[in-house]
DNA sequence: CGGTCTCTTGACGGAGTTCAAAGCTAGTGG
DNA sequence: CCACTAGCTTTGAACTCCGTCAAGAGACCG
């Protein structure tokens, strides 16, 4: 079992390394190029993917034809696009590498298998699910009442080289703000 | 048992008679008021709700005095403060009773013995939260990128009644717009 | 019925958008 | 290893959505 993805699961749960193996054997491990895509906008999403290392975003094309980022997922984020994986819905989303990225996947068809195998996973796949929530609904908080300004210093601040490693009109969308609009708050940090 | 709550938990798995009395017993019915308060800011949240009848509203008044609306819950939606029951913090947010409301309640002392007791909840419990996670993710996207008048409609299109049900104010903040901005576009549907 | 809470109206201002064009940068191919 | 080019970022002017403030009109409760 690869040691990053033992920290993280021994966060939420005590392991043995039995366990640990067996988990490695229904985990496929993938390696993405910069701007590769791993799902396609309007195909089924059948994986979960844990982030080794690089950046993951979601993202959609709208109906004008701009592209909206919804979420990023950097180094020890698990991440889907929910809807699809979850619902089996044509996803509305697609999932792209912004860097070099190395991943886990688990598939929607093991992961009843792997849960079976492993039932103390079930209430981890839980906490990790209501974190995500927690998290979701404090960004909710933080960008509905704040100013785009606070949205992006928040954000900068929040997740260290962050502005470096990812192209601002990305950022832009995520902010929900336009890349001119962030281009002129980046030139007067503070009115 | 109730049988509102095992058609909801019959939805998820499939339970006998003795396991849904089981957990009856780590339930307890509870009736608030309009406008009585189920949590103040401030409190640790110790339980999680699942509205029988009624609605609640999740919220916190803010530096300048003035009242932020961020969730609603109806009947059949289990709701907490998250971050308060999850990580045991001081609760940022209180939760109000807006109608007569009838729920069950959870503790979070009993929450582990049940899952104990019925481990077949932890399945439901993690679908729960992954199904709250979507229907999050959908709110920020309609959110983030619609507009005031779009938002509004989109709300009182997904919930038949919501606007009679709840006072205005609480929806303007809910959806991030001041009273005054959503009387106006109650006064002009399509402009 | 009286008072408080809620909703409406209107004038004004500012944060953020749109559009168009120019200036950079970083991948790509020669 | 350099030059080209496509894509990204910056600039600026005009415009618009929505917030703020203040005052009035309903509506609901005891």
């Amino acid at each position: 079992m690869n040691d990053q993805l033992a920290a993280y699961l021994n966060r939420y749960a005590t392991f043995q390394e039995e366990e640990l193996s067996l988990i490695s054997t229904f985990l496929t491990r993938k390696t993405y190029n910069r701007r590769e895509m791993v799902l396609e906008q309007g195909k089924l999403c059948g994986h979960r993917y844990f982030v080794l290392s690089g950046i993951l975003r979601i993202f959609h094309t709208n109906s004008k034809g701009v592209e909206e980022t919804n979420l990023f997922a950097i180094e020890n984020w698990w991440i889907t696009e929910y809807d699809s994986y979850i619902n089996q819905n044509p996803s509305l989303n697609s999932i792209q590498a912004i860097e070099p990225t190395e991943l886990f996947a688990l598939s929607k068809e093991d992961e009843p298998k792997l849960l079976e195998q492993v039932p103390k996973l079930e209430r981890v796949f839980r906490l990790i699910a209501e974190n995500t929530l927690v998290a979701q609904l404090r960004k909710d908080e933080i960008y509905m009442k704040q100013s785009s300004r606070e949205r992006y210093y928040a954000l900068v601040r929040a997740i260290p080289n962050f502005a470096q490693r990812v192209p601002q009109y990305m950022i832009a969308s995520y902010l929900n703000i336009t890349p001119e609009y962030l281009s002129e708050i980046r030139k007067n940090p503070m009115t």
